[in-house]
DNA sequence: CGTCACTGTCACACTGATGTCACCAGATAG
DNA sequence: CTATCTGGTGACATCAGTGTGACAGTGACG
């Protein structure tokens, strides 16, 4: 797996020992680095030493109220918080949410659940925030509309095909992160029959030269050796949490 | 004023439970008036009945594609839609901004972010007062006026049917973006028994010839390989957007 | 009944979009 | 260092999408 999750510091904290079992060994089986509490005094000393990337926080622990516990942790660092629950009323997830959680996962929860969540709550903290794909991506000369489906460079519309407006978008509004080659291969509609890294080659070839970027030294499209593709991020910084 | 917010009606369709309940909660301590439907005919049936100025919109619906039903929620009203999604590399968000999507929201999201949007794409939507299309589509020799019917070519009257002139006020109204073909196959009342790509070139050959427009060198209408067709804006103005 | 306008379907030709390949350059591993 | 892998580049063949003209079905109307 290309991600670099290596020992990103998980720390769990759940009084119910059968569940810190599972959950440190789906997090363990997928790379990352968990770590355990199962009272809140011991997650509180534990967040100050090793200082995790993420926090699953039980809803239920005994002697304080993990909503509660959350405000403290907060105090600590500013870390994402993902909160495990029975629970599914709506009241209490709100709660959880308007004190800042990142998101919340209802036992009992598969290994598959678990491990999206935890990507996406990462994900979400720590990558910059794009800009609303509904405003244009702008980077030097080059322009995007989304709402025109148009691409300029310095003001000049540029003519793409319909794979090369998929591929561009595609990077676009995945800005400053690598999009896969499997994410830009899969197409809406046909089976992946012409799935093939070549072919992506050639469209890019053909995309950058419209754009008028040079492979050797990009400026709008970057190659990620292995793994897939990335533009920068837009200029128009919407600044939002 | 932006805090006359009070008792402004937000649709809400989403499928899953938990989000319709959270996303509810939320909107009401904020002030709105949430409407919620958990599916697509429910949601067409309360959108004609109570006018919402906003629809938040699941991309995963049951049955249906968000991205249809948006299309047929635009057919009942002008209201602005925003998308709810668990998908950040979703090849449909590229469609669903260019059918008019104001915004998407990926899940999870905290209250803040939701609320922040909603703000957004309501300011976005009404602050500028929305020009019916009361204003002539005027371009080269071509006008349209939309309070007469009527398109004219050097001043001279055109005599258009009743389809060639629904596709020709579709793209008018929206030039400037791309109009794909399943937008103008759509046409109201009948289901799809008419929709085909082949016909939709056949009226376009007979449009353009009335227009007196070369489809190898065209002046009005514009193809869009593979997604649909564009004209151009129109020269009275150059303001909005 | 005949006429007319409108619409959808088809066959055909053409253009350009797309996938594939051979070859080269730079990076990486050993 | 060499060997190997990955990506960039240009050329090429194929084929899908489009434009075009002709034709048939349909319904309105006299």
């Amino acid at each position: 797996d290309p991600e670099a999750r290596e020992g990103q510091r998980v720390l769990v904290v759940d009084d119910d020992p059968q569940t810190l079992g599972y959950v440190r060994k789906v997090l363990e089986d997928a790379g990352y680095t968990p770590i355990v509490a199962a009272e809140p005094d011991e997650a509180l000393r534990v967040m100050a030493e090793s200082q995790p990337e993420l926090v699953l926080l039980d809803l239920l622990l005994p002697g304080a109220d993990g909503i509660d516990l959350m405000s403290d942790i907060a105090g600590i660092a500013e870390v994402p918080v993902v909160f495990l629950s029975g629970y599914r009323h709506d009241e209490t997830i709100a709660r959880a949410f308007e004190r800042g959680a990142v998101d919340y996962i209802v036992k009992p929860f598969s290994p598959t659940e678990l491990l999206a969540r935890v990507r996406a709550a990462l994900r979400k903290w720590y990558e910059p925030a794009r800009s609303a794909p509904s405003e244009p991506y702008v980077r030097g000369d080059l322009t995007i509309d989304y709402t025109e489906r148009r691409v300029r460079v310095a003001g000049r519309p540029v003519q793409l095909t319909a794979t090369e407006y998929r591929l561009h978008f595609a990077l676009s509004v995945n800005a400053g992160r690598v999009v896969e080659h499997d994410q830009l291969l899969r197409r809406r509609g046909s089976t992946g029959k012409s799935a093939n890294v070549r072919s992506l080659r050639t469209h890019m070839r053909r995309l950058r030269r419209k754009l008028g970027d040079d492979a050797s030294a990009p400026t709008y499209i970057f190659v990620e050796r292995r793994v897939g593709y990335r533009m920068p991020l837009s200029e128009t910084r919407a600044a939002e949490r």
